[in-house]
DNA sequence: TATAGTAAGTTACGATGATAAACTAATGAG
DNA sequence: CTCATTAGTTTATCATCGTAACTTACTATA
């Protein structure tokens, strides 16, 4: 009732202060609660070791009776992050302020039931490896790269990794491990990280991540909070499309066949076929049709015309792409990610077709957490899940009330 | 204190009954609460005028003491909605239950401190026509042309109404009449309007209204709240390019000039250019360059060839950008409403052109509500603000505690 | 027409948990 | 060495909730 609140009060301004130590006299003036109130709540928490006094001088300066600071216990929760990609997977254990204990990097395999098989297993080992942590694991979040329908709890789309959508994965992890576990899309999850690593634990309200890679995906993030859409699928920024059809149905004209979209302009494999292209239309290059995309954006920054060529088409439908997104959604800035989209070439030759799209643009960045983005991203919901439940879970069963202080006279 | 916070629930219960009366046995089992607590509250409730029992004799039938149903007394408190239209303003009044009480059409005048005048003179004279109105008034909502920006509490890009970004809009009703005043977009407010016109009091929960007329709105609604984006700019669903420059900047190619925008196809002067356009084209048509978009969607059905060319080509550009619309934002449905959008004819076609995009396009619907969307989504907002506020004002407030009942003996 | 059954609502009481106010404790400054 | 100052505790009190038993008012059935 009541308690679980107001403990959950008290246990939200020790996390909002950590990894600093706080006073029970500085919390009181945080939460508005009395002395007594949180110095009863602060016992509470010590009790099931969630907190406990610490000695750090720390510059008490003042006249009056020095503080007694209190820190949250980081050992008292873990929780686990996954990152499932195409060909590796990222396991890492982190505990309750987020630290990161153990990781490892694994391959994913040709299926995906053989991805969560490894999980679970990579999982056990690295829990078995840290003191207490099989115990106090508290939540997991796995990322995944397709779309993942809560409701069925299944991945779609997950194109290069078959047998997802027979896997209930949620399910047999939760069973397995006795933990809640959330299960979302990797570019969201990249997204929360980038809000993270930007404004320390507030999250800025309102921005985009662009993940460009083999695929092109996007996580929103708005009024601070990660949108999914009616069906879970807001965010398939690739499939978005780029040349109009034209007035087909009844009136004149109009394309035959199907819209071009984003992914056949600006992702890995599309701007390889550009360089193609343009070397067949006759541009000069140094390039063979076997180089990575780096390599291309780099030659075309030297100027080599056909790398030119590809760049450059590829930055303008990206460009087109999000003036859309500028107009429907408004973000106030875009950060890029992935293995094309985090290229300073790339973003900065987006950068100048936007401005011609544009007045005012978004700004655009370039991620800097690289492939660890949407590991982190799965850990910082995972700590917030293990938040959220530690005070309910424990001080909820821990029955025998530790306090009623003072020995009998 | 916790007060308060069950004094919500049982409010909002009753709430969710309304109209219909609801006895304390009921609310006991929708809230959790115990008999003897939702009986005080109730008589709270009652003592401060928000309830009153009723005797309505509805279907007893079975066995066991009958209950004594409850209901929301609704000139308990009353709330203005506004709609500032290009030319008209729509001024009404409210209560409790959102049934309209008051409403007036008139003039919007040449500038936008003459339309907050007119606001508060008409406010005023509906106010002193309605018993206990003035002295229940609790909240204000008011729908403006164009993007409110609540940080400066200005309107801006409302282009057919000068001087509102001067105008504290805000500040000046807040002040004026001393209740909470909220300030939205009007296709915002719109989309809230539709929400509750389709699923009763709970918002669907993601979805959005597109507003075509003079100019072409979009409101977003998300996760069942409306999303207003990082500068309050989300939704200028006019603004978005249509056609694309190509690669300019360094590479070879590129349009001149600026990307046409929806606005250039699917407005209503847009629609009347493009019939011109056919016209002068060669197209056979039975019109004249002078009649209004409606009689054109019209002939285009009955088969006129430049009506036809100018409806499909409108209906193009709005399925290309809907295409967006569902890649990023994945709503569920898309309302059409607007003196072009509200239009079978259009959205028919619109369906047709939307299906070559997309494989599972999101359900298009016309507005039921015509021009009094914005007007009904201000009520709605407005008593949202009321009840949330209600309990605090009223209840905290009242310092003799009422019950402590039973006579002495 | 009695009487049992049932559900709504009230009374009485005890448990929980929060607060205010006064008190004790520990320090720095004069 | 005392005082001002701030941290934390003790004590008393108050508010509010829930449980359990009771009363009330009606239906159904004998």
């Amino acid at each position: 009732m009541l308690r679980l609140l107001n403990g959950q009060r008290v246990l939200d301004v020790l996390f909002a202060a950590a990894p600093e130590p706080i006073s029970r006299a500085e919390i009181v003036r945080r939460t508005g609660l009395s002395k007594p109130t949180v110095s009863a709540l602060v016992a509470d928490l010590a009790y099931i070791d969630v907190a406990r006094p610490t000695r750090v001088l720390h510059s008490p300066s003042g006249p009056g009776r020095p503080a007694e600071p209190y820190e949250l216990v980081a050992e008292s929760g873990f929780v686990i992050g996954v990152d499932i990609g195409a060909t590796k997977i990222i396991v890492g254990v982190a505990d309750l302020l987020g630290n990161i204990v153990a990781e490892e990097l694994v391959d994913t395999g040709a299926h995906a039931q053989a991805a969560a098989g490894t999980i679970v297993a990579v999982s056990d080992r690295l829990l078995k490896g840290i003191k207490g942590a099989a115990a106090n694991l508290g939540a997991i979040c796995v990322g995944v790269p397709g779309v993942y329908r809560a409701k069925r709890d299944s991945v779609e789309m997950a194109l290069n990794l078959p047998g997802f959508a027979q896997l209930s994965l949620r399910a047999e992890l939760e069973s397995r491990f006795g933990v809640p576990v959330a299960v979302d899309n990797d570019v969201n999850l990249a997204a929360v990280a980038e809000s993270r690593a930007r404004s320390g634990d507030t999250a800025s309200s309102d921005f985009t991540v662009i993940s460009v890679g083999t695929g092109i995906g996007m996580g929103l993030v708005m009024d601070g909070d990660l949108y999914r859409g009616a069906n879970g699928a807001a965010g398939e920024l690739g499939s978005v499309p780029i040349t109009r059809l034209g007035p087909s149905p009844t009136g004149p004209g109009g394309a035959a066949g199907a819209a071009t979209t984003l992914e056949d302009y600006a992702s890995g494999p599309a701007i390889h076929k550009l360089l193609q292209q343009a070397i067949e239309e006759g541009c000069v290059s140094g390039l063979d049709g076997d180089v990575d995309v780096p390599t291309i954006f780099a030659a075309a920054q030297s100027g080599d015309a056909a790398a030119r060529s590809a760049l450059h088409r590829a930055a303008d439908a990206m460009a087109f792409a999000i003036a859309h997104i500028h107009w429907l959604n408004d973000p106030a800035a875009i950060v890029f990610g992935g293995g094309v989209g985090a290229n300073s070439i790339f973003v900065t030759a987006v950068r100048q077709h936007l401005a011609r799209y544009l007045d005012d643009p978004p700004s655009l960045m370039v991620s800097t957490l690289n492939r660890r983005a949407t590991f982190l991203g799965a850990i910082a919901v995972a700590v917030d899940e293990l938040r959220g439940s530690l005070v309910a879970d424990r001080l909820g069963r821990a029955q025998p009330p530790p306090h009623r202080q003072g020995p009998p006279a």
